[in-house]
DNA sequence: ACGATATTACCGCTTTAGCAGTAATTACAT
DNA sequence: ATGTAATTACTGCTAAAGCGGTAATATCGT
């Protein structure tokens, strides 16, 4: 199971690679810089829009996977 | 890129799959059930903690991915 | 069509996330 | 060791997330 402070040092490592600071990266993606710092240390209570903006800064992207993920992508098919 | 209305349908198909209502779905997530309506209709500014309850309930993984994942895990390598 | 169940909408209320500003602490160069 | 930049900590404030209760729609089986 992914944790919130796994997440927190995925966001980390990244943006190290990146070459940000922290208030570089809250710019960036648009948020404080306080939220940024408390992402990396994996505080639960974020709003969710707040961690997608630092995600997507960082060309980070989510998937969310299950056993029915497979029958949930078929029908999407059903669309197209 | 993963909306927050993909997540939505996501967690709506999964629900249906599981035979819950959104107000079942809420006891057992322990969240309230209007947050559970909300996520189903792509409500962006949800709580991380929240959102995590609802996908471990219903035993969906989050996962993040990147050019970089592999070489963070690497990292975890040398600590074991 | 009817009744039962589920979903959606709205309501006050309480808690708190996010913010900028600032200060203190830590890390990292040279 | 000293100075510079980065991280962490704290504060007061505003906006809003989450909550249960209730009511209005919508959905579905029979």
């Amino acid at each position: 199971m992914l944790t919130t402070e796994d997440i927190g040092r995925i966001i980390r490592f990244h943006r190290k690679k990146a070459g940000l600071t922290q208030v570089q990266l809250a710019r960036l993606a648009g948020v404080g810089k306080t939220v940024v710092f408390d992402i990396e240390n994996g505080k639960e209570s974020v709003r969710l829009d707040t961690l997608m903006k630092i995600l997507a800064a960082l060309n980070i992207r989510i998937e969310l996977n299950s056993p029915l993920m497979a029958a949930f992508h078929e029908r999407d098919d059903e669309k197209s």
